[in-house]
RNA sequence: GGCGGCGUAGCCAAGUGGUAAGGCAAGGGUCUGCAAAACCUUUAUACGGCAGUUCGAACCUGCCCGCCGCCUCCA
């Protein structure tokens, strides 16, 4: 591999090079999901930046081992199967499944494993008793405390201060913790709730332990990349960092990336203001005319850096799928001419692949990414019409181009003909006219224009596009049709 | 109160000391029967404000103003 990508670390506050404990291979652990619920629109923008970080690896050639965990034990689950009368299996099901179905809408590449908290509690509980022997936990009550005062690093990940963590702390004082800022890593069984036996005492994982437990199984005790919502990096992050290395003695994670936030109308998106966007919702009901798909949800993330917080609205969700729109009329126009010449893709790492590449590799900057990207349209569009006459290395240039792009962004997948011209994943639900039905229309109105019947012909342009289809003359021929 | 982030054209958004990318929108033009698409062209003496460091700052430092987030479950 040619090029060494850099993240802001937020361990460091830096921007820097990753430093792999292999070379050419990285280890990634992201933040799943709990399964208790649908996921939201915030679900789709983590998981759409890191998806981006392992593509990006993998087409520089690192070998990446990425874990995603499910955690399918937690207090939300079991309140949510009490209040809903089923049981703990049926949600965490009916979510995971929801989950699932959810990454592949969004075409969000899989995981090399997706580890789920309940066939790990044995490494859990593993590991409490190592926390408790080594005096880094204590047990009360039936319950397990990490003891945040005998970590000394403690609250350099999120940059908070422990005495100013305390002072803000609330108190807690039915708890019986040494200290406020103790969190659970074990919680005493409770009557009604689900209880695994461990020798410190039944009970079940407090939230932080099962990502210690599943990272450290799956990736050993120090790997690569740690990611998540920006959200998790204190108490969750913090918490877990913190018990994994009291346990083993050693450097969890080099490198800690965290994504910003998803707003909507400049508001934080959040379940308590009811302005989530449920995943699956958006993509059945879109609020536009047109189904949003995976390529526009893509670009629309991809088009702000992944640390700033992104807003919703139907404007700023227009204008990306303007300009995916633009990039799909490119690849057209690009495959065609490069198709007529025999012109197959240049190399990887140089041209404007090189450049595109070079600019995800300073801190995943996508926007200056984008922008090569419509650079090279703008300068080979002129030279793809008609009599223009671009270089082999151009053509070949940009054909590499989109090829990596397709592999790293995702988007411009599926066939540019059929995303301009109204098939494919645009969908043809709910439309006034049927392809074919709009197609008879353009033939009448071709009639009317080689008599010269012009009056008739723009009546016609005027029903079909009301019927959601605009024409685009052909010089070669019968207009194209293009969903708008 | 503590910690962190942000404030760049009508809107979105890059920029990590060397003289303001890109997208969207808008105006004018080429092409077209007229459109659409494409192309050409126009649109920030200016980067929240005030000081300072520097030959030089949107980028560094200080203070101020405004917005947001975290400190409690959360991607």
């Amino acid at each position: 591999m040619f090029l060494t990508p850099s993240f802001l670390n937020s361990l460091t506050g830096k921007n820097e090079p990753i430093k792999t404990l292999e070379p050419g291979k990285v280890s990634m652990y992201v933040c799943g999901v709990t399964v208790y619920d649908d996921c939201h629109l915030g679900h789709a923008r983590s998981q759409i930046v890191f998806d981006t970080v392992n593509r990006m690896l993998l087409t520089l050639g690192y070998q990446v081992r990425y874990v995603r965990n499910i955690t399918d034990i937690d207090d939300k689950i079991i309140k949510k199967a009490h209040d809903s009368n089923r049981t703990i299996g049926e949600i965490t099901s009916t979510y995971i499944d929801s989950f699932h179905s959810d990454m592949n809408r969004l075409k969000i590449l899989p995981p090399s494993v997706e580890p789920r908290a309940t066939l790990y509690l044995d490494h859990m509980i593993e590991l409490i008793q190592t926390l408790i022997d080594k005096g880094h936990a204590y047990i009360k009550d039936g319950s397990v405390y990490f003891r945040v005062r005998s970590y000394s690093a403690y609250g350099e990940l999120s940059h908070q201060q422990i005495a100013e963590l305390r002072s803000g702390a609330r108190v807690e004082s039915d708890e019986g913790k040494e200290d406020p800022l103790d969190f659970a890593l074990w919680k005493a069984v409770k009557e009604g709730e689900p209880s695994y036996d461990a020798p410190f005492g039944a009970g079940r994982p407090g939230w932080h332990i099962e990502c210690s437990a599943m990272s450290l199984h799956e990736l050993g005790e120090s790997f690569d990349i740690h990611g998540g919502g920006l959200d998790l990096l204190f108490p969750h992050h913090e918490n877990e960092r913190a018990q994994s290395e009291a346990a083993t003695g050693k450097t969890f994670v080099t490198t800690w990336i965290h994504n910003g936030f998803v707003t909507i109308n400049d508001a934080k998106m959040a379940k308590s203001l009811g302005n989530s966007f449920r995943i699956a919702s958006f993509f059945e009901t879109s609020p536009f005319k047109d189904p949003v798909t995976a390529e526009w949800l893509r670009i629309f993330f991809l088009s702000t850096h992944y640390r700033s917080p992104v807003d919703i609205s139907e404007e700023s969700l227009g204008h990306a799928k303007a300009s995916l729109d633009s990039l799909h009329e490119f690849q057209i126009r690009l495959e065609k001419v490069a198709k007529s010449r025999g012109i197959v893709p240049g190399p990887l790492f140089s041209g404007p692949s090189g450049r595109f590449l070079k600019a995800l590799s300073n801190d995943m900057d996508t926007a200056v990414a984008l922008r090569i990207l419509h650079e090279t349209k703008t300068s080979l569009n002129p030279m793809l019409d008609a009599g223009g006459d671009p270089s082999e290395s151009d053509l070949s240039g940009a054909l590499r181009l989109l090829l990596t792009v397709r592999e790293i962004f995702g988007i411009l997948e599926v066939p540019s003909e059929e995303w301009v011209f109204g098939k494919g994943e645009k969908g043809s639900s709910n439309m006034a006219l049927s392809v074919a039905e709009a197609e008879a229309m353009i033939r009448k109105r071709e009639e009317a224009r080689a008599a010269k019947n012009f009056q008739k012909a723009d009546e016609i342009r005027d029903r079909l596009r009301q019927a959601g289809y605009e024409l685009m003359d052909n010089p070669g021929g019968l207009p194209r049709i293009r969903r708008i």
